[in-house]
Order: C-alpha cells, then structure tokens, then sequence
DNA sequence: GATGAATGAGACTTCATTCAT
DNA sequence: GATGAATGAAGTCTCATTCAT
C-alpha cells in the first residue's frame, strides 16, 4: 500500500474512534489516549494528523456534514418538480439517517452544545442550500407553503433525528408504515392549502 | 431569614449557576469550582446539597422537566375539545421555551449527549402524558392523524426548541406571524385529512 | 441520668467509634463525621470532647493502655515468688488480648506507626513497670535470665499479640493447649539455664 | 543510559520515596505529590508507573517482602542440620531487619494495619516457608518443640522486629552482646527439651 | 452543651500536549 | 512519521475544623 493510503487510513481510524466514542460517552470521557488506542496509533501520531482535539472533533464535524450533504441530494437535480424533488432529498436524508446513525447521532449531539466552534458550525450550515431553493422555487409556484424556510427545515428535517433516537431508546421499529406515515405528516405540514 | 430558606436559596442558586453554565460552556468546562463561585458558595457547600456532579446536573433535569411540565399544561383541563386543547398545550409549550430560554436549551443538550443518566432521563419522560392522552382521544374522533405518538410528538414539540434555538442563532423574531406559521404548520402536520 | 454521667456516655461513645473505624479502616479513612456518626452525636460534639482529632486518638491511645496495664496487674502483689508471679501476669495480659481483641489491634497498631504522638507514647510506657521489677528480681535471684529486660519483654509478650493476630485472619482458635504450649515457650525462653 | 534503565531508576525512586514518606508519616500523610517529589518526578508520571497510591503502596510491600525473604535464606540448603540451619536463617534475618531499618519498620507498619490489600497480604506470606519446613524436620527429630508453627514463629521472628524498633525510640545499641543474649534466648524457646 | 451547614486546603487522579528517541 | 513517557494544570471530591443558631 502507498504511503499516502496508509497515513489516510490512520486520519480515518481517528475520526471513526472519535464519533464513536463521543457518542457513548461523551466529548468528556472522550480522552485522546482511548481515541489513539481504539485507532491503533499512539497518542503522538494523533497530533501528526490533527492540529489538536478541537480541530480533530471541529474536522470530524465538517466532514460528517458534506457527507451527509452528499447523501441528501443524491440523485437530485434542480430539474425535478417540487413535490418528486422534497420527497427524493427527504428520503435520502432518511435512509442517511438510518444507515449512519453514529453519524447522525453525533451531529445532533453537535448542534446541541457548544462543543463545536462557532466557525465550524457555520461551515457545516450551507449543506442544504439546495433544499432551500427547491423550497422557494416551492413557494413561487404556490406549492410549498409560505412561511419562514427556518420553519420548513424545522418540521421536515429535524423530527426525523428525533424519531430515530425515540426508536433507539423506546426500541420501536422504523419500519416501512412509520417513514410512511411520517412523510404524509411532513408533507401536510410543508404543502400549500 | 429562616436556616431552612437560607438552605433553599444555596441550593437554588447552584442549579442556577450549573444551568448557565453548561449551556454557556458545556457540560465539559462547567467545573463545580466555578459552579460554586457563580452560586455564591464554597465548593464545599455544593457537597452538602448534592452528592456529586452527576447528581447535581440529574437533580438539574428533573426538576427543570418537572417546572416545563408544570407550564405545559396551566390551564388546562382534559375535558376541552381536541383542537382547543392542543392549541393551549402547545402555546404553553411555546410560551415557556420562549420565556425559559436557558432551560429549553439545557433540556435539548441533555436530552441529545450521554449527560444524564438513562434513570434520570427516565423519570423526565412522564413529563407530556396529558398530551399523549389527548392525542389518543383526537385518534378516536377522527380529528388527529392515526400515526405513532412518538410522530406526533415529534412533529409538534420538537421542532419548537430548534427554531427558538436558530432564532438566537441566526438573529431572527420569534415574532407573532412566525408563531402563527409554526401554528398552521404543526396543525396541518397532525390534523386528519 | 445525672449531665455528668451522660457526658461521659458520650466522651465513650465517641472513643469507642474511634477504636471501631481505625481498627476497621485504618487512621486514613476514620473521618470525624463517620467517628461522630458512629457514636451518635454531630461532629461538633467532638470537639467539645477532644481538641482535635490527634487528641481524641491520643486520649485512646493513652486510655486504652492504662486499661491494660490494670488488667494485667490484676491480683498480682510484689511478694509473689518469680515465677508464680510471671504466670499470673502473663495470664492476665493473654486473657486481655483474648477478651479485648479490638484494643489489643489497635494498640499493635499504634506502636507500629507515626500515628501517635511521642509524648502520649512515652505516657503509655510505664504500663509494665511491675513486670519489669519482677524481672530484675528473678534476675538477682537467679531464676531469670540476665539478658537486657528489652529481650525479655520481646519475647514474652509481643508474640501474644501477634498470635492473636494470625489466629483471627488465618481462623485457627486460641485453645488450652495452644496457650499452654505458648507458656512453656516463653518460660523456657527467659528461665535462666 | 538506556530508555529501560531510566525508566526503572523512575520506579525505584518512586518506591524508596514511599518507603521513606509511610515510615516518618505514616501512610495518612504521605501524599502522592511528597512522593513525586521526593522520587523527583512529576506528579503524572508516578500514574505511568503505577495504578493508583494503593497499587503503589501493594507492589511495594511485595517487592520487599520477596527481597526479604531472598536475604533470609541467602546460603541456606535444605540439607543443613536443624541447629546449623536455623541458626542461618535467623542471623540472615536480623542481619536484614539491622541493614534495612527502614524497610523492616515498613513491614511492620504494613502487618498492623489495614493498609494493605488482603491479597497483597497473602502474597507476601509464602516469604518464610522453606523455615516452616525446617522446624517441621527439627520436630520430627525431636530438637524442636511440638508446639504450633505459628508459636514458633511468633517467638523467633517477631520479637527481632520489636528488639530493633525499640533499639531506636531508646537510644540502645543492637550490639554482638544483644544479639548473642537474643539467640540464646530464642533457641532456649523452641528447643525441644 | 449540642448541632450540622459551611469552609477551603489539600488529597487523588486524569488528560491534552510535548519531545527525546 | 511514529512512539509513548513525562508533564503539570486542573478536575472532582473529602475532611478537620469552625461558628451561628
């Protein structure tokens, strides 16, 4: 294996040591030492990839959110009509959701302290601007409510983070006629009339 | 004053104090050092009216979801109609986000890390069952959507903490058309038909 | 009860936690709050007893020893011959130890670490004079060995306590036989030829 | 000098520090950081070395009871005859408890309180075995008395421990003298006869 | 005399970070 | 680049002692 593969290996054992041990305990309880021991490097090499644990923790969050970005509009164009465009962008944040919940977790636990600096926190927001298009293209043609996009994004992307977790703890399943019934919910709340 | 209301007041203020300043810091960099100097008290002291930091933030949860719980439904009663009802409950829920900032805020970053003990968070969760009840009640009319409470739940409360959140963000008025925005939608989301 | 004789119960109460934890749990980890707690009174208390917590050990110490010593002493008279005289006090202090097994550790303990003060040690010297005259006596009557009365005090009544000790935490019983064996011993030890 | 050496000295430094700090303070009153110092190291780096104070006051216990117990029988065969044998052994031991006060008076302090672990205790009670056997062999030769193992123990070992002790709190001297009056004295007690 | 809340120094321990190897 | 021993500041918690009630 190249050299160049090898160190990348390391930069991701790193972060996938990090998200996982945030989420089970916590950024407190998160030391360097048991992140380097569960990415099998020592503590020195860390400081080789990251410039500190911020950075680490910041640089774990921006990349989790482009490539949460990334799943969300998969397959989407500008092109698609309103309603066939939320509902694709909707369920590919679902199935994300679903197939990373480590990484949904930790966002979540992200936007909810003040663990991550401001700036990166900012850098992570421009991830749906395509949603917000599509949501003002929505209101032009009358389709898609007219209220604040801040309010948009509160009821159709932030429940879904809520139920999984619900599901986790409660031990429901999140099968096919809950994301059914959630979408009918969501869409009665976004839509027009 | 009273040896007992002097007690109350110590223990009053090192919540206060432990609620500032984990929203402000976290729970990391919320040392009971400063926990004690911002209550007015000796860090010896927060050892007499709380066995450890755990303890502390836990009693901190419950009695912050005991007060939430205790606005949440002033004034109302179960023998109102469904949408009369959810209209309070709900405008009392948003009533109290608004006015008590600080513990929202506080509820969701416990509610979203490994902050809290599963007990704790446990004994938080009976907090809303009047509304579950009159959910279950608006199923049976026909009024209220047949979907999982844990939908509702998330589709009409959640989202409230978020937009208050963004709002302080983002610099924005949680002002009365906004409100009547989030009124509509959460309606639309969870009303039959 | 006379104020007198209830002081006294408590100034008890309070040397007998004392000997309890210490013997239980060491200096280190015998608080004042779990001595009082113990005893039944509020730590302030103790303070109305003893000085401070060296003086309450101290006091224990010094008390204890004094105990022992009229145990030890009880019945015997300086006119007794040697060696009639040698087993009635030898007696008495293995009857002391056997009955009064908590003290017997505690002052094995105490004589065994800085954790008294010199003085009270010093105080607590005296206890054995008696025995110490009969030896010089048996000595210039020849029935005692002429060997420093340091030699003869080691081996004849260190080893009680030590025996004691290895009977409790290996659980073998200090039977007849056990302490008659230990008396030929220690009498063939210090008998001259 | 070698990463291995260096570090070896570290641990040392750190377990002749505790030794010196238990022995004038006792175990209350020897601090982590007067150890660290005293060892001139860092408080952290004695946490690289060892667990934890108990850890630390454990591995030194065993460390030196098993150095003990090498001196002990430092040119002892099995093969020697009972008086010859003992004689060895007992020299080799009060050779040890005069050369090594301070590690002795540590021993003893650790037998008299609860400041070891029972399993470290236990650990450090195969030390003397090979003179258990040996008196085994002298009783059925009929030199040794037919009194307990733990009687002879107690009547040959312990008192050297005391004799030394008290040779330093008054001021005697441990002279040829002494120690030929100790021997006799000690063989006269677990002869047979 | 009795109480126990209050104090703050100081104990043990952890951990982000550095640096010689 | 990689290592992990070393550091020491800072964290949580304990405890002897005081003092207002």
């Amino acid at each position: 294996m190249a050299r160049r593969e090898k160190c990348e290996k390391k930069r991701e054992a790193l972060l996938n040591a990090t998200l996982e041990l945030i989420n089970n305990q916590g950024f407190h309880d998160a030391p360097m030492s048991k992140i380097a021991k569960m990415a099998g490097v020592s503590v020195g090499t860390t400081y080789v990839y990251f410039e500190n644990k911020q950075d680490l923790v910041n640089k774990l969050y921006i990349e989790t959110k482009e490539n949460f970005s990334y799943y969300a509009f998969e397959n989407y164009s500008e092109e698609m009509n309103i309603k066939e465009g939320f509902a694709l962008v909707w369920k590919n944040i679902v199935q994300y959701k679903l197939n990373f919940k480590k990484h949904g977790n930790f966002l979540a636990q992200c936007d909810n302290s003040p663990m991550i600096d401001k700036e990166s926190r900012e850098a992570g927001l421009k991830h749906i601007e395509p949603l917000l298009k599509l949501w003002e293209r929505g209101q032009e043609e009358g389709v898609i409510k007219k209220v604040s996009l801040y309010i948009l994004y509160a009821y159709s992307i932030q429940p879904i983070s809520i139920l999984i977790k619900m599901s986790e703890r409660d031990g429901f399943e999140m099968d096919e006629k809950l994301l059914n019934d959630m979408y009918r919910t969501v869409w009665d709340a976004i839509k027009e009339k």
